[in-house]
DNA sequence: TAAAATGATACCATATTAGTATCATTTTGT
DNA sequence: ACAAAATGATACTAATATGGTATCATTTTA
């Protein structure tokens, strides 16, 4: 099982390089060849990035994206649950009547508490935190 | 995200029921009664789950399936490598050349982490401990 | 005022997940 | 002996998610 999409991939590395830029306004285009990225899709979730908050963006010729918030203020948690929707177990089938021991389901139970787990351990991986990795 | 697919979810399920019947050999019709699954999913299920070890399968008339190993021994993670594939991060994309920081990537070694953090979360979930959750 | 940017949107290709269908083979209870 | 009750093997289909394209409209500013 992937952990990651290259959704939320290509938008890692994007935010990490707008970081990494300084507070300068990036079009995409520059992106695009720094990352050798497709196109229309990394302009697709550069959209989406900004609807969603991250990212603000400026139309017109000199435009481009910059962070909306702070770096630290980014977590890999957050661009997950945009792209690849919210942690969730399997659906627990309730209206097919599954779940003999109705009520409380094993599973159902051992499972969230897993999720929290994995979104705790999620939560301080920062586009700040991976920008400053490796000090390139 | 989802954690588990149905694959997985039915897998656990059965196991479950299996477990809880005693030692005895149970027939896919039962599990398929009792847990009211569809047939000819939950027959694969089964079958994938002997050819890995999981199960073993009695053909003829009073045929059915037991578990290979102890209930403590089949743990949640073994179960989501088998139908969902081995924890993966994103795929890191040298072939195309991505990763400007090369060898050392911020997110792939991040993840390498959490990866381990998630497999160490589930390996303690066993089909013993869901059986014996609630009582029934 | 044209060039350089983003916004909106619709579309297509592929892979994965979920599920179905069919027939062969084995075993055993009567 | 033999039919019934089970699994084995395998091929197929449907739905959804992922990954990616393509096009045109709109905005801004040098």
């Amino acid at each position: 099982m992937k952990l990651i999409t290259k959704n939320t991939d290509y938008a890692v590395r994007a935010l990490i390089y707008i970081s990494r830029s300084g507070k300068r306004i990036v079009p995409a285009s520059e992106l695009i060849d720094a990352l050798v990225v497709p196109r229309p899709f990394l302009r697709k979730i550069l959209q989406i990035l900004n609807k969603k908050g991250v990212l603000k963006s400026y139309k017109g010729k000199s435009g481009g994206f910059e962070l909306a918030r702070a770096a630290e203020e980014i977590s890999l948690v957050d661009l997950i649950e945009i792209f690849q929707g919210q942690f969730t177990l399997a659906e627990c089938l309730f209206r097919r009547k599954i779940c003999p021991n109705t009520g409380t389901c094993a599973l159902r139970n051992s499972l969230s508490v897993v999720e929290e787990k994995v979104v705790e351990q999620l939560k301080p991986i920062t586009v700040k935190s991976l920008a400053s990795f490796n000090g390139r």
